[in-house]
DNA sequence: TTTGTTTATCGTAATATTGCGATATAATAA
DNA sequence: TTATTATATCGCAATATTACGATAAACAAA
């Protein structure tokens, strides 16, 4: 037991998930939001902004990137971190999906 | 160490991190879709749709409840779940500003 | 080359999640 | 009352997540 019986579940289930799951931690919400707050993509400065030691931030980053929600671009010895569109365009149109059928619902 | 350290982000951040944990599991978007598919509210035959035992059904129920995602109004012996359109609508919302804000960026 | 800067990875302790059998609870039916 | 039905809770084992110190890797500057 404990497994997450994730081979039980379509791929699209599995995928809506595990995009949730990369957002379902309040220091990678901090992380998307101060990205969309600065003006340019020349981020690596989380580390100052978050109060997290700077492993613990590489390792949000990382699941962030593994779910495409954000990109990284290497930039010298920095990397250039900034949201990937596409992802955000994915969440909203299975929210679209669920609010249009919502409406012809009784609730 | 291994304490998630929501005390360090603000109350916003945290809910949006709630609303996403609740929905970071392939049985819990499963629930979320069959509640869509079906044409009225009375539900309860989740157990027979999902290949997962009734104590882990009632569980994930219980958390979707506890992120407003979905409402259970009882029905005699049985419970009508339906989805909340109030907490669809906040995800739609937080994915709209984010949507608008890229646009005006350089990604 | 050596030094400094930036990010990633390893290892590990603390804690949280997942799944389910057993059991409890609550309401209806006989 | 005693079933029957539907859902919730308890308790526990298996596994996953979180956080961070230590360290590595990659690159630029001196």
């Amino acid at each position: 037991m404990g497994v997450s019986k994730s081979e039980s579940f379509s791929v699209a289930q599995n995928n809506m998930a595990n995009v949730f799951k990369a957002l379902s931690h309040p220091a990678r919400i901090a992380i998307v939001e101060y990205l969309l707050s600065v003006d340019s993509c020349i981020c690596g400065d989380i580390v100052n902004e978050l109060p997290l030691a700077q492993p613990t931030i590489s390792q949000h980053l990382k699941e962030l990137k593994n779910a495409n929600i954000i990109k990284g671009t290497i930039d010298g010895t920095a990397i250039c971190y900034c949201l990937n569109p596409e992802t955000i365009e994915v969440i909203q149109n299975y929210f679209g999906a669920i609010s249009n059928k919502l409406k012809n619902k009784c609730c």
